[in-house]
DNA sequence: TTGCATACATACAGCCTGTATGTTAATTAA
DNA sequence: TTAATTAACATACAGGCTGTATGTATGCAA
């Protein structure tokens, strides 16, 4: 009966393993947050023993940091996927912006990318995640579009954190019930008006 | 030794708890962040007893919301003061703004209002408290610009919601180290873009 | 001054986290 | 192939924390 776990490898147990509790963990961060999901639940979700989980993570935050790094990694393919940066940098920017309101839809994803990841990590570690992931997608963007001379020169660092909030917030107010066509077009506002028009 | 709390009415002794315990609660949240702040310690720091705090609060998270609470109303009134409003609508704004980063300058505030306020209380909440405090302050800025006609006309609530993040991320970023000069020029940046240029 | 409400202090129950210890199966060395 | 080692768990335990229940003393109102 509990046979099928006996002729694996240990590679496949690890895995499956893993793969279970953050599962498990993810579904429940979701819907309780991360403070409210004890372990004893999360063990019980995903049929192991706390026993596993602390073999496999160190602690419960590090399941967690787990579970947002995968978040962050979906979010950017998802990103990355649907960006032929075949035209204007303009364009391109916006329509990136599109795609990461887009991926940060699937529910769930606000709470532990802009919620609950900073708080437990700290902002820092965010963004150190999101700059190994999806953020450059966005810097590489107004970089490009700077170089090609149709955006107004400002430091690029400063422009991408705050723009990048903005992406944040939107996707969150989005989630809130706030009309998506509304948040779309004040973002293209706020980018446009850092394209001076062509005399 | 004990006596100095005898010879005082209710009405005082409450107060004086109450403030204790909320200052003691603010240092700690602070240092340590709330999750990893144990009532005992706050009380310890306050010079009560556990039996003081479930006295005046419903619960650890009711403590930190008056903490978080009293903040956001001296962030409030730290731009309300700062701000003589008789300039045009866009100097208006980044007079609100730079007034903004500078009470979000006070150590901790950004910790409370924007990393644990929004995990703990939910972002909703927070947007509740800050529409009560300060928050106006901003969208009512937004829309004179709006109505004197010199900015572009967008969906003001989406607006309002979109700027205050980008103003949130630039507090953060400046206490994270960067630049402020340069957070503050992009800030420039981007609100300028909204006004488009006199012909 | 008598009775009730307020402002606590103390004690307790349940739960949760992380660690220590034990057991079985897979891997590696001989 | 077998012996030794290590990985992958399961179980038991120690400390600490939260919220509640209960007890006590002081302010206040009649």
């Amino acid at each position: 009966m509990q046979r099928e776990n006996l002729r694996r490898s240990n590679r496949e147990r690890t895995d499956a393993t893993r793969a279970a509790l953050m599962a498990a963990a993810r579904a429940l961060f979701i819907e309780k947050s991360y403070a409210e999901t004890a372990t004893p639940e999360i063990v019980a979700a995903a049929g192991v023993t706390r026993g596993a989980l602390y073999h496999h993570f160190a602690d419960k935050q590090a399941l967690f940091r787990a579970v947002v790094e995968q978040e962050a990694a979906a979010v950017a393919a998802g990103i990355g996927q649907a960006t032929p940066d075949t035209k204007n940098a303009r364009q391109a920017l916006l329509d990136g912006g599109l795609a990461f309101l887009s991926a940060m839809a699937k529910p769930g994803r606000t709470r532990l990318l802009l919620l609950d990841g900073p708080a437990v990590l700290g902002r820092a570690a965010m963004d150190e995640i999101d700059a190994r992931h999806g953020a450059r997608t966005l810097r590489e963007g107004l970089e490009a579009a700077m170089r090609e001379g149709s955006m107004k020169p400002v430091p690029l660092d400063a422009l991408t954190v705050l723009l990048s909030a903005a992406f944040d917030r939107a996707a969150l107010s989005i989630e809130a019930g706030m009309a998506r066509e509304d948040v779309v077009e004040t973002l293209g506002a706020l980018v446009g008006g850092l394209f001076p028009p062509q005399p």
